[in-house]
RNA sequence: GCGCCCAUAGCUCAGGUGGAUAGAGCACCGGCCUUCUAAGCCGGGAGUCAAGGGUUCGAAUCCCUUUGGGCGCGCCA
């Protein structure tokens, strides 16, 4: 697939190497190395290039007497005769102009990749291990989670779009305090099936709904107290799972101390095992409601050697730092929590090493096993990315909320480490990547909508994609997907429920969508009239500016695909189709009555037809690539107010 | 107190590794449907890019300071 702009940046590349020989220009650049604008303004040609800024210092001259001399030599390369015209431009910019047959062979080259209209290979085939969600099953996700697997998962589309080799992955933490209080808590609800009873028909109307029996005796003060809590006990009984007649603390002990042994009740094990199973199993679900599939679901358990065939890799790695220094042992000081197992010896990351650059350095060293010999979460967050590195994954991008950024630098920390400990000299920390993203505020009309993840009152990302499913089933997870692609991940983002529902630009998934339906539908007309071109059909008859500009506009799809990858922002996908569809609209309503698509003249007709068909082909792309639906067509919704 | 993120039109936000006269939607006002979807289009007003300083041919963009917001600083996960 060759693309207009690498034909461009051949020839301006040919353009640096006679000028070179020549010795007009200081070197000669590479392809890949030249700049290439669209200029907003249309009197600075349909594309730009500053390059005799980027050389002018070489060359001891000013930009603007280095491009006088070069543009004639851009001329003279020009065998195909691409450029209508070269100009120099303001202090140094060379301004070109297309030629009619340059900017109608991008409408060829779509036609001609179709589907592969796009990909590009600035990835070069590197591996990724792109970690996102890792939301700890104990419970629903909430909106936030949301936008942390939309990003991620249409990250993983851009990336591969891009020539990534990318593997995405799920990081279940079903080890530690939460996943024992999420037990618990079902256990509470299991022993009372009467209160159970009363509270499940209660809380049928809805979660936030209060029920006034309260909640069962001896329920944990911090535990979870959400609706779902009662449904799963529910559905644990009757699956014929029984509540022991014991204190839930003789297995939490269990829990805690050693998970291993088997000295706990094996009957609240299994009660949180399946609680765990089934809050993993909705969360799933939710994510295939908006079509998120990952490669891999890695379980913590595996890394305390838990779960079947694995082994010990938590304490193993403990053990390696410590060998290598980069952990140490010192006294175990519980605060103020005076029913903390006795203090013994505690083992330190040493996170404020001076081995590790700054930007990878922690504020103060920090526990991996605690006195009593209880590994913590980072310990196991150790282990699990060490594990990463055995897979051979020499880069990892991690999308967390934004809450976490004070475990960045840390968790570099590690890695940094842990490549050094493997031998290789030229490794940093800057092998992990973390994408923050900043948090969701939902409003309802302009309202913020009361949110708190333990109060019992938390909307959940189902709820939100209920709420603005309207037409087609796939409607929610389309505004879903494409709202929360609008934004980048480190803004904050309002959502808006009344919006996201609504059916125009106020919503700009519908926009995007209506074009790519509008296209579809002046395709399907031509077809009926039997007017459809060939598909290797040229466009030779394309005149209009519109019609440059829009052909100009497909030609930009690798481009964009290929920045948004680079710099991990799918936003920049959902705002080229915005602004692409934008310039669709206007060309069909502004050429309503002089120049329609399908006209008497055939060679008009079959030229706009293969622009149209570019344009559907592009489109669909890119809302591919987002993960959001291409209609064919869109019927209209009814109208709310007064029907006539 | 320390650290990270943010500040652009009335509102919500875009603005390739620094480039030419800073853009879009919403809201507001005025136009456009016999004819491929009016879920659309065309036109209008609107800005000290938070403030100050610095780097240079050139800064919304990079550096420093200040102000104002968000978040984080557990032997929680």
């Amino acid at each position: 697939m060759t693309t207009l702009h690498e034909r461009i940046r051949d020839l301006l590349a040919r353009a640096t190497d006679a000028a070179f020989a020549a010795g007009v220009l200081p070197q000669a650049l590479a392809p890949h190395a030249i700049q290439l604008e669209r200029p907003r303004q249309a009197s600075h040609g349909d594309m730009a290039t500053n390059l005799c800024f980027a050389l002018a210092k070489a060359a001891g001259k000013n930009p603007r007497a280095l491009a006088d001399a070069f543009a004639p030599i851009v001329r003279q390369v020009d065998a195909h005769g691409w450029l209508q015209a070269v100009e120099v431009a303001g202090p140094g910019f060379l301004n070109l102009r297309l030629s009619d047959v340059a900017w109608q062979a991008s409408v060829t080259d779509v036609l001609a990749a179709g589907a592969q209209f796009g990909l590009c290979n600035v990835g070069a085939q590197e591996r990724v291990l792109l970690e996102f969600v890792s939301a700890n099953p104990t419970g629903p996700m909430h909106v936030g989670h949301g936008r942390g697997a939309v990003l991620g998962d249409t990250l993983a589309r851009v990336l591969r779009a891009a020539g990534f080799d990318v593997t995405t992955e799920y990081y279940i933490n079903n080890v530690g305090n939460q996943v024992g209080k999420l037990g618990e808590s079902v256990w509470c609800w299991l022993r009372e099936p009467e209160l159970r009873a009363a509270a499940l028909r209660i809380w049928a109307n809805g979660d936030p709904v209060p029920f006034p029996d309260g909640f069962p005796k001896d329920f944990p003060e911090d535990g979870y107290r959400g609706a779902y809590i009662a449904t799963c006990a529910e559905d644990l009984a009757q699956a014929g799972v029984a509540a022991p007649h014991a204190h839930w603390s003789d297995d939490a002990a269990w829990l805690a101390a050693d998970p291993a042994s088997v000295t706990g009740r094996a009957d609240n094990r299994t009660i949180t095992v399946r609680s765990w199973q089934r809050q993993l199993e909705r969360i799933r679900d939710d994510l295939a409601k908006l079509d998120i599939q990952f490669d891999s679901w890695f379980s913590e358990r595996r890394l305390h050697g838990l779960d079947p065939h694995s082994d010990d890799a938590v304490k193993d790695v403990a053990r390696r730092l410590v060998a290598s220094d980069w952990a140490y042992e010192d006294a175990s000081q519980p605060a103020d929590d005076e029913d903390a197992a006795p203090a013994g010896k505690a083992i330190f990351f040493r996170g404020t090493s001076e081995l590790l650059p700054k930007p990878f350095r922690d504020t103060k060293d920090r526990v991996i096993l605690r006195g009593d010999g209880r590994p913590t979460y980072f310990a196991a967050d150790i282990a699990y990315h060490d594990h990463k590195l055995a897979r051979g994954f020499n880069h990892l991008i991690n999308v967390l909320g934004a809450d976490h950024h004070g475990y960045v630098s840390r968790l570099k920390g590690v890695i940094h480490a842990l490549g050094l400990m493997r031998g290789d000299p030229r490794w940093t920390g800057d092998r992990l990547e973390v994408i923050l993203v900043q948090m969701v505020a939902l409003l309802r009309d302009g309202k913020p909508v009361p949110m708190g993840k333990r109060s019992g009152e938390f909307v959940t990302l189902r709820d939100v994609i209920d709420e603005v499913t309207t037409g087609e089933p796939t409607s929610g997870r389309d505004a879903v997907r494409f709202l929360f692609l609008m934004r980048k991940a480190d803004a904050q983002l309002d959502f808006d429920l009344e919006v996201a529902r609504r059916t125009s630009m106020d919503n700009p998934v519908y926009y995007v969508q209506y074009g790519h339906a509008r296209l579809c539908s002046i395709l399907e007309r031509a077809e009926k009239e039997g007017r459809l071109p060939p598909l290797d059909a040229l466009p030779a008859a394309l005149a209009l500016e519109d019609e440059r500009a829009l052909a100009l506009g497909v030609a930009d799809l690798p481009e964009v695909i290929a920045r948004a990858a680079k710099a991990r922002e799918p936003h920049l996908v959902a705002y080229y189709l915005t602004d692409l569809c934008r310039a669709f609209h206007g060309y069909y309503s502004r050429h309503k009555s002089d120049a329609r698509v399908i006209g008497e003249n055939d060679a008009e007709t079959h030229a706009r037809l293969q622009l149209v068909r570019a344009l559907k082909q592009v489109i669909g792309n890119g809302l591919r690539l987002l993960g959001v639906t291409a209609p064919e067509r869109m019927t209209a919704l009814p109208e709310t107010g007064i029907e006539e």
